[in-house]
DNA sequence: GTCTATAGGCTGATAGAC
DNA sequence: GTCTATCAGCCTATAGAC
């Protein structure tokens, strides 16, 4: 008895994971409306009842997406202090951030897709952590500033242009490619990191730290 | 007869305009797949017949506005040359962009659709006309870097940069709104685009033009 | 837990009256 | 040029056999 709910639960887990992965996959393209169920059931290999009877609706199991990508959005910054050293910290932030796009472009897209769509599932999110979260970093950057720590710049646009510079190599990895003549490789995401982290510390007065300048500057 | 083919015409061009207006809207929601022709023509405030005699398939509707879209990317930074001023040049094309994700924000939240989308009606543009202006615009930069006159940056990722940053408060309007607490009036996107031109440009070693410098900053 | 069958609705697109 | 009526096909979701 034990026993067999241990396997239906591991069986019942493995295809969840697995319908997932699938719907991660075709929603990054079309988002919610622009996918059907019959397509994350082809992705995943499974009859299409199948991912209706692990998810009640194409909606419940998209919300599962979103927050299962939301969870990734974790970072050393959060738990950042105006103690802590801002040239040290952004420069982690923006190459965590880009680290993320190299690794999970499909969790950028979908986030991106339904910011574009205005957001309509992320009211709570954004009212909720995400504001929070918000208020506390901009918190510690005008700390910074009033420390004379690092120039006098407005926290909101300093956040909005790390998160656009970064989340660009995964948004919109088909015209980079396209225009750069070939995929980025891990190299080529530690010289673009390398530019991002160069210029936006340089924006905010700050000098980058010795490990996240670039090899070939010397 | 000829009275009569002008008034027809006239009617026409004023239903296209129309049309292609309602579903720029609706397309800059959810794309081209999960856009209905009846949403574009409730939009529109015609029955959904009229739309399909205007043009004949969603997808042809759906490149018709993809079409006005990239009309809309022309920018004083195409007929720059080697011997311009890259502080100038620069500081103007971001204004220019900022200005654009301002004024024409659906052209480019049609746009970044079509590009996560993995830009399946863009494989034209992106081999010809796009890349011809990329290898120019790389040309002229790299010319600058050479002439001494700006640091040495990679044109590619400083132009993916310029793009990204600017084009975010169109796409990522949603987000921007929620997390600053009211919608970006015109004294913000100016802010904004100081904060992007000072920053921009410190990373390739140039000083902001006076014309470009925050009114705050004295 | 997995499948077939099917309901009921919306989709893109067309034919033909006016 | 505008509309109603309609088609075939796909959609989400469910019922029920196995």
């Amino acid at each position: 008895m034990t026993l067999n709910k241990v396997t239906e639960a591991g069986i019942g887990a493995r295809n969840k994971v697995n319908i997932l992965a699938a719907a991660e996959k075709v929603f990054a393209q079309n988002g919610l409306k622009g996918t059907s169920v019959q397509q994350i059931a082809d992705q995943a290999g499974i009859p299409k009842t199948n991912v209706l009877y692990y998810f009640k609706s194409k909606q419940e199991l998209y919300l599962a997406v979103l927050k299962q990508t939301l969870s990734l959005w974790n970072s050393r910054f959060d738990l950042a202090t105006a103690q802590d050293d801002p040239a040290e910290t952004l420069a982690e932030y923006i190459a965590e951030k880009m680290e993320m796009s190299r690794t999970h472009p499909t969790a950028s897209k979908i986030f991106a897709l339904e910011i574009i769509n205005g957001a309509p599932n992320l009211n709570r999110y954004f009212d909720e952590e995400h504001a929070q979260w918000m208020r506390g970093r901009v918190a510690i950057i005008n700390a910074w500033i009033a420390q004379g720590k690092m120039s006098n710049v407005d926290p909101h646009y300093l956040l909005f242009h790390i998160w656009s510079s970064t989340q660009h190599y995964a948004d919109f990895s088909a015209q980079v490619t396209r225009l750069r003549g070939s995929k980025m490789k891990k190299a080529d995401f530690e010289n673009a990191t390398s530019h991002l982290i160069s210029t936006i510390l340089s924006g905010c007065g700050l000098t980058v730290p010795a490990q996240y300048r670039a090899a070939s500057n010397g």
